[in-house]
DNA sequence: CCGGTTCCTGACGGGGTATCAGATACGTGT
DNA sequence: ACACGTATCTGATACCCCGTCAGGAACCGG
């Protein structure tokens, strides 16, 4: 599993065969199907095992904030929290996904669980603070929204859109989506 | 081009042969490397050709509008096309995204001339409306959510929201992101 | 009918997949 | 130190897909 979050720092998802994990992990590929069945499997393994790891965390970096008293610092938060954690473990939320894009259900439930602490904190929010729309779709949109942003990042920076107006972006979207305040 | 798109409908990028291309299209492997170098390259031809042929439209979508007089239904009938848009060309979308998050820098920069049309159109209604924020920073990050929510639309119905009441809520954050109407 | 052009394909070497039988290492009791 | 059972690894192998080439089929203008 190490080697093959390694190689998918580097090398396209489709383009990810067992050999490579194997050499990288410096073994043989028949070792490799002791314990997996295929690559896929491998990379559902470990974004299970990041699931279990940070469902908790990503929850708390929404009810770990001061809400009513400082609305606009714990947006900003939220936002680069959440961008942070995703550029920390791109490669294998980059095929968490893709896969789920693609209606892999394997891959959409231990997505849709991952987000599912960070997206029902976001919707008591608004639901405690009387927000206009559905909580439930608001937070889901905003969820989505952060997950997006991470993924392309670097292709709003090419466009010309800096780090940090984005994590300012992105918060004011938060902001006025679940809080209401403009 | 054809078998590769109805191909991509059902089977998953990742498992996308030549051989089953070649099938499709009832001719030999040997023929489709007449026309392609890989199968990257047949997609990446299908998404030049919709960038081509949609650039234009997608701004329309959003010129097309009169959002001085009705903000609201304009905001709902630009979440409503774009949201269809994407679903009726989403294998050859999907991929484009895929391939623009994994760094490919050919998909990238069709993915940014194909939304190119849409992202300024919205960049000029919040520049002169003097929206707080940056208008650039605001139109790709509205895109963006646009492009994800499509891609995981199935996703979030499973989750218990309904397509209207995603377009709503989307409606509702173009308003209030872009026009700075609440 | 013919020569040229375009398009198609069978055949093939190279390499990845997935499996199995057998080898290797390792812990345990005597 | 030795023997034995268990866990782990791997070389060998059949199969499939990739990508290329030489040669064949269809078409077309003269």
């Amino acid at each position: 599993m190490d080697a093959t979050g390694v190689l998918l720092e580097t090398v396209a998802y489709r383009d990810l065969k067992v050999v490579d994990i194997a050499r990288e992990a410096g073994t043989s590929p028949a070792t490799f199907y002791q314990y997996f069945p295929d690559v896929e499997a491998a990379v559902l393994a470990m974004a299970a095992d990041l699931g279990e790891a940070w469902h908790d965390d990503l929850s708390k970096l929404i009810t770990n904030r001061d809400w009513e008293g400082d609305p606009d610092g714990s947006a900003h938060r939220v936002a680069d929290g959440m961008l942070e954690f995703w550029t920390r473990h791109k490669p294998v939320l980059r095929v968490l996904d893709m896969a789920s894009m693609e209606g892999d259900l394997r891959f959409r439930d231990i997505r849709t669980n991952l987000l599912a602490g960070a997206t029902e904190a976001l919707m008591g929010l608004a639901a405690k603070r009387e927000t206009p729309g559905d909580p439930r779709a608001s937070a889901g949109v905003v969820v989505g929204m952060l997950a997006h942003v991470a993924n392309h990042q670097h292709g709003l920076e090419r466009w010309g859109v800096s780090h940090d107006l984005l994590v300012e972006t992105v918060a004011g979207i938060i902001r006025r989506t679940i809080l209401g305040v403009v």
